[in-house]
This record gives C-alpha cells, sequence and structure tokens, in this order.
RNA sequence: GGCCCUAUCGUCUAAUGGUUAGGACAACGGGUUUUCAAUCCGUUAACCGGGGUUCGACUCCCCGUAGGGCUACCA
C-alpha cells in the first residue's frame, strides 16, 4: 500500500454491498473499515450497489442500505449501481472473447475429474454461458491481513462469467467495475478470500495488475456461524429503531475486530480515522455481542447533555412532549441512568413501568407503606403526616428535588430514613421501586404530592 | 468430500521469544443508598492438543483437533 501511496497513486475504496436484504453489522463494517482506510489515506471512498442479480434485488433493500451509512456517518465520494452499467460490462465480455480468454459455452466445462457428475446433466440442458479459459495455474495473492495466499486454480474449471453476451454476472462485473473506477484496495469480508484467485485470472488474461487486498474477518453470531440476511442477522436500521446511538454502533463495531496498542475503548468516528489500523485487524472472526454494544450505548448516553436527550428522546415519548412540556424537562436527568437505549423509554413510562406512576398513582394496599413490614402501622401514618406537613411549606415555585430533600432531610434522619422515606416513596409512587421520593415528587409536582399523601394517610387510617 | 482461512478468560481482545498472561463486557461479591438503577472497589475466569526449533515459547515450524468460509448461469 505504500508504493502506491509513494507513487502519488490516489487510494481508492469501495463497499460494494448487494441489495439482498437489510444491511447488517457484518457488511457495514466492512464498509467502515473501507471508508477510514481512504479517509487515512486522503482517498476516495465509493458506494456501489451491486443489483446484478435481478430476481433478489430489491429497491427496499437498496434505500435500507442507504439509510444504514446515512445513519452512522458513512460518507461516499461518488455512487455506482451495476444495473445501470451494463455497456460497461459488455464491452469486457467481448474484449475477453476476442483475445480467446473466454469462450461461448453450451456444453459442460471441461474439467480433468468429471467431479460434479449431476450439476453436469443440469448444465447441458441449460442455454449457452460465457465460461473463463482457465489457464489452470497457482495464483499467489498478498492479503494485508493474512499475508500471502497461495491457490491452484486448477479445480476451478472454466468457470462462468456471464450468462449470455449482454449479462455478466458477479465474478467479472466486480472486476470490471473495480478496474474502471480504479479501486487501489479492496477491503471486503472473508468470505470472498476464496472468489480472489479466479478474479486474478481475469485481471490477468487482462492484461491489469490486480489491486490490493484485505479481507476483513467476519462477523459471527452466537452459533459462531456468519452473520448473514438469509439467517436473520438484525438489520443496523433495527438499532435506529431501537434508539441507539449511531455513534456507539460505530465505536462498538469498529472494535470488534480490531484493537488499539492500548487499552482504549472510546473512539468518536474522527478519532478512529486517527488510530485505526488495517494492520492491526484481527484475523478470526468475531461474535457480535449485543451486551457489549449496550455497554456502549450507555456510556454515549451518560454523556448527553439533557438538552440533547431530549432531542434526540423525544420520538419515543411523544405523548408526553406534547401534554406537559414541564414534566419532559424534569425527566432527562432519571431516564439517563435507567435506559439502555431510548425504547426502554416507553416501558419505563408505561403503566407497569418503573415511572408509570408519574401519569397515574397505581393501586396499591396499604402495607405496602409499612417500612420492612413494621405492624406498627401508627408510625407510618405519623411519619406521613410530618412529610405532609414539611412539604406543604414549599412554595410552588421552588419545587424540586433538592429543595424537597433539603426540607424534609433532618427529620427522616433523626426518625430513622427507612422509617419516613419509605412510606413517603409509596405514598407518591405506590410502586417499590421508583427514584428517590425527591425526585418523584418533582416529577409529580406539589399539588399532585400533596394529594397523594394525603390519599395515603386516608389509606393507613 | 475438496480448497482456503482461523485458534488467549463465557464474549471482544493485549502480548510480536523472557509478563505474577494485561484490559473491557458479562458473571459474582462488597462499599454507597430509603427501593431499583447508576456509580465506586474487589473476585472468579484463558494461552486447543502433540511434537519440534531455542538457554527460554502464547508468540516461530510441523502434525493433529476444532470452528468458520467457499465449493451457483447469487453476490
Amino acid at each position: 500500500m505504500e508504493n502506491d501511496i509513494v507513487s502519488g497513486k490516489k487510494v481508492v475504496t469501495r463497499f460494494a454491498p448487494s441489495p439482498t436484504g437489510y444491511l447488517h453489522s457484518g457488511s457495514y463494517r466492512t464498509g467502515l473499515f473501507s471508508c477510514i482506510f481512504a479517509l487515512q489515506n486522503a482517498g476516495k471512498f465509493i458506494l456501489r450497489i451491486e443489483d446484478t442479480d435481478k430476481e433478489r434485488s430489491k429497491k427496499e433493500y437498496e434505500e435500507n442500505i442507504l439509510e444504514s451509512l446515512e445513519w452512522l456517518g458513512l460518507k461516499y465520494d461518488a455512487f455506482y449501481r451495476q444495473s445501470e452499467r451494463t455497456e460497461v460490462y459488455k464491452k469486457y465480455i467481448h474484449r475477453l472473447i476476442e483475445t480467446g480468454h473466454a469462450y461461448i459455452s453450451k456444453e459442460t466445462p471441461v474439467t480433468d475429474e468429471g467431479s460434479h457428475s449431476k450439476k453436469n446433466t443440469d448444465a447441458t440442458l441449460r442455454a449457452e454461458v460465457i465460461r473463463f479459459r482457465n489457464p489452470k495455474k497457482k495464483v499467489v495473492f498478498n492479503d494485508l491481513i493474512r499475508g500471502n495466499v497461495e491457490f491452484d486454480t486448477t479445480e476451478l474449471g472454466d468457470f462462468v462469467i456471464a450468462k449470455s453476451v449482454d449479462e455478466a454476472i458477479f465474478h467479472l462485473v466486480v472486476i470490471v467495475d473495480d478496474i474502471e473506477m480504479g479501486i487501489t484496495h479492496i477491503i471486503r469480508g472473508e468470505d470472498h478470500i476464496s472468489n480472489t484467485p479466479r478474479q486474478i485470472l481475469i485481471y490477468e488474461a487482462l492484461g491489469i495488475t490486480p489491486p490490493i487486498y484485505a479481507h476483513i474477518p467476519l462477523l459471527l453470531g452466537k452459533d459462531r456461524s456468519k452473520l448473514s440476511k438469509r439467517k436473520g442477522a438484525v438489520p443496523v436500521t433495527e438499532y435506529r429503531r431501537r434508539g441507539f446511538l449511531p455513534q456507539a454502533v460505530v465505536n462498538y463495531l469498529a472494535l470488534l475486530g480490531w484493537h488499539p496498542t492500548d487499552d482504549r475503548e472510546i473512539f468518536s468516528f474522527d478519532e478512529l480515522v486517527k488510530n485505526f489500523d488495517l494492520a492491526r485487524v484481527q484475523k478470526g472472526g468475531a461474535i457480535f455481542d449485543e451486551e457489549k454494544l449496550c455497554w456502549y450505548n450507555r456510556q454515549y448516553i451518560l454523556k448527553l447533555t439533557d438538552k440533547e436527550f431530549l432531542e434526540l428522546a423525544s420520538p419515543f415519548m411523544p405523548e408526553w412532549l406534547s401534554s406537559s412540556s414541564d414534566i419532559s424537562k424534569r425527566l432527562p436527568h432519571v431516564l439517563k441512568e435507567k435506559i439502555t437505549c431510548f425504547a426502554d423509554i416507553s416501558n419505563l413510562l408505561g403503566v407497569s413501568g418503573e415511572l408509570g406512576f408519574i401519569k397515574s398513582l397505581p393501586d396499591f394496599k396499604s402495607e405496602m407503606l409499612l417500612w420492612k413490614k413494621d405492624p406498627n402501622a401508627k408510625e407510618s401514618k405519623i411519619h406521613l403526616e410530618k412529610s405532609l406537613e414539611i412539604i406543604e411549606t414549599i412554595d410552588e415555585k421552588t419545587f424540586t428535588a433538592d429543595v424537597t430533600k433539603v426540607a424534609l432531610w433532618s427529620y427522616a434522619e433523626t426518625a430513622g430514613k427507612g422509617n419516613v422515606l419509605w412510606p413517603l416513596r409509596v405514598a407518591l409512587t405506590g410502586q417499590e421501586r421508583s427514584p428517590d421520593p425527591f425526585v418523584s415528587a418533582f416529577l409529580i409536582g406539589r399539588e399532585e404530592s400533596i394529594k397523594r399523601l394525603k390519599n395515603a394517610i386516608t389509606k393507613l387510617s
């Protein structure tokens, strides 16, 4: 790679997904590495939609790819769609036929060992195709991540490169595009490693030096098999829907398979561009671990200011914004520590959620008001009455969690924190799990707090 | 089956011939706390096996084993 940079040849990388399914993390990460590499070398990054398979390609999937890249901040310098480039491929098909490197074949390919007997009988029934005349030799290429990889292409036989003189397939179109687009570094998934020798063969037939290859290890599912669209890998956009932060997803994925020289784990996109090193990319596949993704997301959520948080969270709590904007301003602080992703908010604020008490007080039994199931209901009642008395002295305008805490604290300390604060919590929230009573009171407001306290006192009478 | 790739805690990984094999997630325990969470501190946990090479191997070589990928007129 250094030679190219030294010789002044501009680095050009590409991401070439096929729109045959939603974009998943594994594909995205390959694109991410590709893009970062281009950025590091002041090069160009190209997005190429490989939609030559008309049967399986769908517009919906292409749109999903575009949405994913935009959400996760991958910017490309050029965009191509293979379905719009058939004329270019035709030129190459003809060129290969004219130079004797490819031929029109109606028959089964000539293989040294007639190993594919079943397929052969099928093939004879099919229409004519274009086959590459395989020189059957050893091919060696130097992979940036794996070093020298050697293949014997003999057993590949005369493989198909086009369905007809008009319709090229994968092995050819990839090469044609990579040549035409001036790709210098092909950074792609390891699943393509065994496609590489036959592609190199075509480069040689064309008299063109192949680009530099870097085969990224695969992202694996829990069962250790490759993440694939067919097996229902989670689309990247699903994480958007669930309210993950793009920077968390990017950060996590970049560190799956790559690691800096030190123990640092948090990287922004720009910092990745500064620190990433293709040569340090892992050789083995990595299991996608959603728990660690969640941890990353929490790290980034905790960094958000209340304002930023509210902005990002608002799509997940629309009804709270329209009704009382006051409450929505009080919520961020509480929500931030409780959620992993924004989608958790609706559960938290829902009727049976931890913050469900804000909208309406759940029905609860009077025994719940007693701290540590203390049978002495009288005391709890006295504490509640005293708490009510104190809260009533606080002015509406200064009714915040801090002020309430200060007002109640000394009493709580002398009477026993549990004795005072537990009944207060339950009275205000009707729940055993909730934010602390001061925050809870703040969330529902002075008036409602007083109302609920009175209600609880009646319950104990 | 054939070809190719890979191999350190459960997971992601550090280590490039000499370390008490380090970090993070998870798990577990504890501090803090009125509950839960958050946070802080700590604990458990790994070099796939066998041969070499070497004064010395997680590190280099070979052989196994295991996992994965490819094996289409898909990409």
